[in-house]
DNA sequence: TGTACATCAGTGAACGCGCGTTCACTGATGTAC
DNA sequence: TGTACATCAGTGAACGCGCGTTCACTGATGTAC
């Protein structure tokens, strides 16, 4: 009846409740696993039901369709990934500003390495017929706010001590590009200059793009193979761009 | 009979030969359309088959696999994006280096554009399953050709001028990282710097990572979708990041 | 000019496979009286 | 304490689908003598 007062859960509901929530999370895990050796495109809600030995028609009722499993395993990613990059970054000094920003760019690499396909699956090419729900925005921003905080506390450091116009980049931004960036802007504390949020949105380009390139294989016969040397690139290419953002 | 000369070509034969090139060309661009409509993971040998109104088996006349016809399609792409680059940055005069680099720039992102499909078949996330043949390897350097041909240029002129230690960037490049270019380093010129090379490489991937970040949707609810706003957005990253090669 | 043979594009059926999803069902467990 | 009913996880068969690839074949065309 409506204006009732939901009844309290029972013990045994909330018993059921949480073995469903447990089926659930072991279906997300296989479907990680499948991920893992195939990639996504082979993703199956079969091949999932036999990983964990039910009948396939039995998945259904714990997940509505393939899409909605594809969903989960999105933002599982996305907080997986934004997870490594927060306790990673926490471990640094706060006033270290480019040692955070490394750490940042160095995490989210190692997670892209050791779980390349779910790498694919959030920044790789999209999924064909797939579109993703709003349920992944938040997820998805993870790490971006951990840049924005160096961006913010950057500025914030320079002004304090009086010379933010020497080192934080502040040539004039087009109003065209003002305009492109309007709707993200708002997230940003005011007194970050367009320039330098604009410089911080390349810096975040620029990283995925490295490890895109190097995951996908478009470094073969260019950066020589061994890990060793992979880490001194990003090292020094990431070294560059920080120095790009103006974070000293 | 070995060390015999091969006979000359008969004329019908040559016929038959014309006719099963023009059947490969008709089959790969049934296979470019599926692409274009489907993406990369729903290509298939039936589908092409369907679309021209042959039998399937009748396909594997021309085409020993689905794989091989993958590569064809490979190939096909890597030569119209470096026929589009080629033919826009011809245009533009020999002397005006950063007009060459915003020009090849923007015709990769042009093409890009215009056939997302095909830019997500080589540059996206792998297909699962395909290993790429040394066939694709030409076809795959004509920009970064294009772009080395800048840097070259760029450096012979500064040099000519007596001011290449001001205007090109000359930082020191460790030895692990020049180590890890060792690969490429002999398609290059010795008197283009390492840290110029090494911008020049940032450039190829940025431009990539921009272009896998608008066209894969990393940039909703961040850059405006109207296409002037991208565009604006697009020449102002370029810009910078022609200033950090040091291209002017 | 005529005939036996070779070449090869295209056919049609079949193989064995895996997929997403639906549906009527069984059977265990909990709940209300 | 006992009984009728509700809940719901899991079963098993089935639907209709598309895929890559193989194979024996037909029939048109060209070639050699």
């Amino acid at each position: 009846m409506p204006g009732e007062v939901t009844p309290l859960e029972s013990a045994s509901r909330r018993a059921r409740r949480l073995a469903r929530e447990e089926v659930i999370g072991a279906i997300v895990e296989a479907g990680r696993r499948q991920l893992a050796t195939e990639g996504a495109a082979a993703l199956s809600l079969r091949a999932v039901a036999r990983e964990l030995g039910m009948v396939s028609s039995a998945v259904y009722r714990y997940v509505a369709s393939r899409d909605e499993l594809l969903t989960l395993l999105i933002v599982r990613a996305y907080d997986s990934l934004g997870e490594a990059a927060e306790k990673a970054e926490a471990r640094v000094a706060r006033d270290d500003l480019s040692g955070r920003f490394a750490t940042i760019a160095h995490a989210v690499r190692r997670w892209a390495l050791r779980n390349p396909h779910e790498y694919a699956l959030i920044f790789g090419s999209p999924v064909p017929g797939y579109a993703a729900p709003t349920t992944t925005i938040g997820p998805a921003a993870r790490v971006p706010v951990l840049l924005v905080a160096v961006l913010t506390e950057l500025t914030a450091d320079r002004v304090s001590q009086g010379q933010a116009r020497r080192v934080v980049p502040d040539e004039a931004v087009d109003l065209a590009v003002r305009r492109a960036l309007a709707p993200v802007r708002a997230a940003v504390p005011e007194h970050v200059p367009d320039e330098l949020f604009l410089r911080g949105l390349m810096a975040w380009t620029y990283l995925l793009g490295a490890i895109s390139a190097e995951l996908f294989g478009h470094r073969h016969n260019v950066i020589a193979e061994s890990p060793g040397a992979r880490d001194a690139f990003h090292t020094a290419e990431m070294a560059r761009i920080a120095a790009f953002v103006g974070i000293r």
